[in-house]
DNA sequence: TATGAATGAGAATTCATTCAT
DNA sequence: GATGAATGAATTCTCATTCAT
């Protein structure tokens, strides 16, 4: 048995960055000060600077290697046929990713404001508007687009706002992706105006 | 009989708050100081200090002041009946409420990380739990509670997503609101959404 | 008889700038750290800050405040006849302005790499060329401008390299002014330096 | 037999100097990082430490290894016989040697202030003054004196304030020499108080 | 000959806040 | 109702330097 050695080799940039984004899920982007991270990694502040240029660009480094699944997503979607069985699996890796890489989008989702000017900002809604491109039907009313806007939405909305709704979180993994694959397949199929029966 | 003075006359509070909100919502709230506000209104940062007592005092009574109505909802709706047209009529009217101050919930939807612990976290959290025990049925199933979820987020987002689709504002939030209308008229149903024949 | 007020009203401004100016002849500017000068005038930091807008605002604000002699000892030259009297009244005020104002200057010659791209950089070799313009003739030759030039740094090295020499201050300031004389009057005539026979 | 490698080969610690050197004209030496210098030769500051035992050490080793000449005249000098001839030989091998290592020299004229007090600032004071004292006769006026330091600055500023004047640069040059040598000229034959003709 | 990784010290700057007037 | 002057605490960032490999 080898005694764990005082320098893990070339892997304090990624540990700087689990532990970077851990806070600033936490507390907020701003709130978290470099001192922090420093401190939970019983490293200097210098150290953050000899791996990263500036703070923005720890959180831009954890964005580009956190998020590729979702590029790989969306470079997949361009190359499938658009239909209802496509969409409906965009829908469920959509939901996959989220989940594998909660963190990300869940601090995406708090400090908006934040990311919105950083230099990431621009991703982030090229995505989620690439998303939509996918999603929804090029010639769709806008009750339909709307209803593609609000699957999405609704998924992303489940990762995080369905904490305080008891109940198993795969059960409810599975309603969330319910709804939004129901929620396409109305936009599809133009607007659910009848009850029927 | 004097005509109103154009000028302060203790509406510096007001303008305060008008200031303050309106860099909050551009910049986020930590990137806004309290010297910029001043600066806008040409006052001293301590002539914040003589009508709030902090900062995070002048968040606080923008909300308090400015999501009155959504109490004011609230109240309404626990007095209603709970049937079909109440909930109708409370997402219209949650629709309405958002349009009205939108700013300070854009701000808030920008910036939760930050507001999650104010001393306001807990009254818009508290409050969107209240809305979604209004609107969903007391015993609808995990799925159905989706929906209600889902129908309330569709009408937030609706609000602030919908920037980037064409289309005209007043017709946009005639589509949220359709299809806001639709999720729940299917989570009472218990069943998808219902299609056009 | 009044005990000397705490708080010496408003002239906290100037003694940040007589600090500083001490310090930064002493040390040079860059190795003059804004905690060294705060010390000095036993405030904090921060109170520099209220007073002046970055470190390099306070030389700036030196410069603009110090150096106006010279300004108007341009402007004065500029209304003169231009003749080998004003040319010597000009290096006679030159001299007593370099004197009264001595550290600026001192930190000039000493800082010139660093003055130089201040913003007041620009400032200071304009001054020197506006004063070379005013001693020398239009159609002077080579020679004779660098007569010129050099009455004008003897004046300016006399100032401040003459300190290891022995002699009486003002005996030093009286032959230096003597030898620029000369130098402009060889300049004019457009003749070497004359001899007593 | 073997060309000679063009790249390093030894001419590493060379290569430092070099490009230290241009950035401490171009920027100062305060405000050259060793960062800088090693992006430069790209390699890694780490490597200069092996060449070099401290950023001072850099600036100490191109002075000493620039400055020789410098020494050498000033030996020369002392072993030649103080008369016109040897001044005016003096005055003119200065001006070579200026010419010949003008970085070092503009270095030092606008980085004063950092020179002083590094520990080759002594020597760049003593050699001025050794400079001085072969140029000056023992017993000169004080005036006198003032023209003998005035020669050698009017060299030194030629250098480097005459950048903006018009002109061959070698005229410029032979210009200069000839003011200075009318100088020391003057030094020797006492005061031109006197306008001849 | 070099590098990769890190440190300790310190820099400039900003901020919310206070208080006598 | 407001200001002028200041503070204490913190922040991001930079630098020269070290040392095991």
């Amino acid at each position: 048995m080898v005694a764990t050695p005082r320098t893990r080799r070339g892997d304090t940039r990624r540990r700087i960055q689990d532990a970077a984004l851990s806070l600033f899920v936490e507390q907020g982007y701003e709130k978290t000060s470099l001192r922090e991270i420093a401190a939970q990694l019983d490293v200097t502040k210098a150290a953050l600077y000899y791996h990263f240029k500036t703070k923005e660009d720890i959180l831009i480094s954890i964005f580009e290697d956190r998020t590729r699944p979702l590029d790989e997503l969306i470079a997949w979607g361009r190359e499938q046929p658009r239909n209802q069985e496509t969409k409906r699996e965009l829908l469920r890796r959509y939901s996959a990713a989220l989940h594998d890489a909660a963190p990300v989008f869940r601090f995406v989702q708090e400090n908006q404001a934040t990311v919105r000017d950083l230099s990431i900002g621009g991703n982030v809604k090229e995505r989620m508007f690439a998303l939509f491109e996918l999603v929804k039907e090029p010639d769709a009313s806008l009750t339909d687009q709307v209803r593609s806007v609000s699957a999405l939405f609704t998924i992303h909305a489940g990762m995080f706002a369905l904490k305080d709704i008891e109940g198993d979180p795969e059960d409810k993994r599975a309603a969330v992706l319910e709804v939004a694959l129901d929620l396409i397949a109305a936009a599809d199929a133009g607007r659910p105006l009848k009850r029927s029966q």
